[in-house]
DNA sequence: CGAGGGTTTGAGTCGCATCAATATCTGTGG
DNA sequence: CCACAGATATTGATGCGACTCAAACCCTCG
């Protein structure tokens, strides 16, 4: 029965939350120049903007191809448009982490400012199409309107709040914990573009999953199964299908067995005790 | 030896990294207002500013003290003049995660803009000197001088790639490894603040490093010990002295004792396979 | 069809959390 | 000035969760 599910995303010749209405149609179709409004609305920030005097430039990637790499200089902005993307940093170690899976309505490229180039590497992981937001023109349009420069920050500050919550997950949260919140991202996500929320496909591999959630790619693998052996979600492969997204929201551990059972002594007692006084 | 090297930090009546003079001093000295140049210098930005119209007000907070909340509706950009305070978020389970330990020069209050109000708090931890910088009046400044706006974006940018840099770091390192550069990043701050960089007081608890690093507090203060043990440091209660910053800054792990061996055989083995080859 | 990357699953181990006891520091009131 | 309470820090014993290593399987693509 959740093999029949599966089996519906999965055979299917259409994939799912595929804008394009056919695989190879990307390229053909792309929209080569977007403006002002269009690149707001994108955003989700409601500025009120009529200058359409600059076009931004549209730009197609696929699958594997970098963006921008670490240490090129910095002039650049990206917005997402379609498809999804990975954003790796590579510390003084040599240890690459992925920080984030922009996709449509992220910007990303943000972090070049601050030294002038990027401190991070983002590359296609499905093909992409990428709005190209010349930095000096962007904040130059900010100045000669409030509306939109206030958007402007709040869009950077956004992701600094995202990145927060990141430090948080990996600062208290247990394996399991973390991939339910990875998947109810993806589901809220998926939603806002006007995907389905409850099934859809993996982009990236368990590893980058466990790099991002600072897990290994088997507790990854072996999470997954869990969660599908308690109905929570099916899982074959890359297919997702999400059955009980709000347990997945509210999961600290698994079914802890005796950790239960200890919390449930210890409750008792505790009513014990003060029954007794 | 260790204990003599100690006892000077912690006897003397003067305490290291204390700018003013006399313990109770820093109320009656405390400087009132600052002007944008001011601002500008304690931020390590170069803009050239002659706008000289607004006075930036200070404020003092004792130990303790709260100088924003969570929810609460934002205005103000916050300058570190002096002290140290911590930044705290709660998540909605209730998780309390410490973001960071703001102090001289550091600007907070960022993660306000995107939603209007703030979604962290953050406390003094030791008696501080605050700059309150309305947000509409910094952002206008910042439309009438090109110079100050990219500067503004610059400190923005330069907050998001230290978060990412403390993702790397609750991501991928061992403890030991995490203990290590918490103390490296004390020590280059404290130099840049025109401190000692090798000796110098904690202001925050164990349990606020260790929620900061995602460890227990024990595991922080046996790390502290361990480094203590094998020279690299010495600690007495909040009193550090930093004698291998450069082994601090390279860390890893601890005497991996067996690890290295097996380490070394795989090594081994790669050379005698090639070598066949 | 074979090669190679990606995924699943198992067995064993280790790092860090947890629980607990003691020691030390700080401030406060008698 | 001392005594005491409460917060902070250290150290030990123990257990569990996640990593490591390894083998098999599955999917894709040339």
């Amino acid at each position: 029965m959740l093999t029949s599910q599966l089996s519906d995303i999965r055979s299917g010749s259409m994939s799912l939350a595929t804008p394009s209405p056919a695989g190879a149609a990307w390229q053909r179709q792309a929209k080569l120049w977007s403006n002002l409004k269009e690149v707001c609305d994108l955003l989700r920030i409601q500025a009120r903007v009529q200058n359409d005097d600059y076009q931004f430039q549209h730009m197609q990637f696929k699958a594997g191809q970098r963006i921008h790499t670490i240490g090129q200089p910095f002039d650049m902005l990206y917005i997402v448009n379609s498809g999804f993307l990975k954003t790796v940093m590579i510390d003084e170690l040599g240890n690459e982490q992925v920080l984030g899976f922009p996709m449509k309505g992220d910007m990303f490229g943000i972090d070049g400012i601050h030294r002038k180039q990027y401190s991070t590497e983002t590359v296609a992981l499905t093909n992409c199409d990428v709005i190209l937001v010349p930095f000096k023109i962007f904040s130059g349009l900010g100045r000669t309107n409030a509306e939109l420069e206030a958007a402007i920050y709040a869009v950077m500050s956004r992701e600094l709040v995202r990145e927060q919550a990141m430090i948080s997950t990996l600062g208290s949260l247990s394996a399991e914990a973390r991939v339910a919140r990875f998947l109810v991202f993806l589901s809220e996500r998926f939603s806002d573009m006007g995907y389905s929320g409850t099934q859809f496909n993996l982009r990236m591999t368990r590893q980058e999953i466990g790099n991002y959630l600072g897990l290994t790619l088997e507790t990854v693998s072996r999470t997954f199964s869990a969660f599908n052996a308690i109905g929570l979600i099916s899982v074959d492969q890359r297919a997702i299908v999400i059955h009980d997204l709000q347990s997945l929201r509210t999961l600290r551990r698994l079914p802890p067995s005796r950790v239960r059972a200890k919390a449930a002594d210890k409750k008792r007692a505790a009513g014990e005790s003060a029954a007794a006084a």
